[in-house]
DNA sequence: GAGTGGTCTAGACCACCAA
DNA sequence: TGGTGGTCTAGACCACTCC
């Protein structure tokens, strides 16, 4: 019966300082959505959709039957946003352009081939890229593209970039993301005009769209790059 | 009229794969939530629940009065579990230890200082933690507590380390993160036992409760780690 | 079996903002 | 200023799962 939230992000709020407080200790179960609902006047929906958000936010675990508990190891999760090359160096400031380095089937790599779950001998479409930012390397990318899952004809890579094709012209249906930091090697350090060793961060991704493979790619971001969440 | 999903997964399903397949193409508006509830023969709220989502993963923008369309340039969103170091340790199979290296009351160096929003000559606790798996280095952990803004007494960090403590005795209420690349200093080479120069993959945070700044620290991984994410 | 969260409905009011 | 999404309500049924 205390002042009562406005909305379920004030519930949501107060549901958080709560736990901030340790009113609610962590491990330890809140009251049920109903008991809720009547303390703080408002419908059931609406403590759902707060809780429902906390429980999506990694802070609260909820289970049927067994109530909603604090989370006792909170789980950060943190949301990346990840924008197409030439819009995040445009966000810079800087101009954008890019060169396409090469273009041709190939066979891939193994772990390529692997990751995208082809049969060996599959020949894809090998793309690399030099992306620039104010006419300095920025990003090395080496693609592999699946065309037998891609409409034709074909794009020229070369006038427009694989990535940003990809965005208009396939759907994105699932893919997975990975980071890691790679010293570069000596070609990579050629490229992009680095000393051989620099640390590189790598994006590495793979897309299928409705159970097929599109692409595999592999980022090389010229220092300086950080990826940034505001959480 | 076509078949009718069940559901708010099985619409944003079907809206989907209407904009996979171009019906609905990129840039373009969709129709209104009042017509796709009569479409789908269901309420109107089931909807806005299935359009909400697809918005909040970058697939859609949506305006009030101006409607909703689909995005342009969708931005990939990718969410991180980033859990607590020792989960991520024995989630991997691998015993978990650490070994606390240094706790002082320094003076933090100025980009820390700036990042948490302090007066020049605020004294904070100073840790050095280096995590274990299966014995051999896993990850080096530089970290500046603020022991104005905590819970006292504070633990004995040698016996409980700083990220479970925190998690488990301070609200966590926001913070930032960013990841970056950078070639092993001498120090800490010698710290994770690597050659000078290795490319470590860097985790820098930092955390604030009710505008407190509680703490900023940086995690160096150990060659091998990657951050993963299932989209 | 029973309690809990997950979801849906039909209707309503409101905030926002492009036309 | 009217159309659109954002939210809330009161009630209902269902799915899951702990006891």
């Amino acid at each position: 019966m205390s002042g009562q939230p406005k909305g379920w992000e004030a519930i949501r709020a107060e549901v958080l300082r709560r736990i901030r407080a340790r009113d609610w200790a962590p491990g330890e179960a809140i009251p049920n959505e109903a008991d809720l609902a009547a303390e703080f006047g408002c419908a059931r929906a609406t403590v759902n959709r707060a809780l429902r958000d906390l429980a999506a936010a990694g802070v609260l675990e909820r289970r049927r039957k067994a109530g909603t508990r604090v989370a006792l190891h909170p789980v950060r999760k943190a949301t990346l946003d990840i924008p197409v090359t030439r819009a995040e160096v445009e966000a810079r400031g800087q101009s954008y352009s890019f060169r396409l380095l090469q273009s041709e089937m190939a066979l891939p790599p193994v772990p390529v081939a692997l990751k995208l779950g082809l049969a060996p001998g599959s020949r894809l479409l090998h793309l690399r890229t030099l992306h620039l930012a104010d006419g300095k390397p920025f990003l090395h990318e080496d693609r592999w593209l699946n065309p037998a899952a891609l409409p034709q004809p074909l794009p020229d890579f070369a006038a427009i970039s694989a990535n940003e094709w990809l965005v208009t012209h396939v759907a994105y249906t699932s893919g997975d993301i990975a980071f890691s930091a790679e010293n570069a090697s000596d070609a990579e350090a050629a490229i992009l005009g680095l000393p051989k060793g620099t640390a590189l961060f790598v994006t590495e991704r793979s897309t299928w769209s409705e159970a097929q493979p599109i692409t595999a790619v592999r980022l090389a971001h010229a220092p300086g790059y950080r990826l940034h969440t505001l959480v």
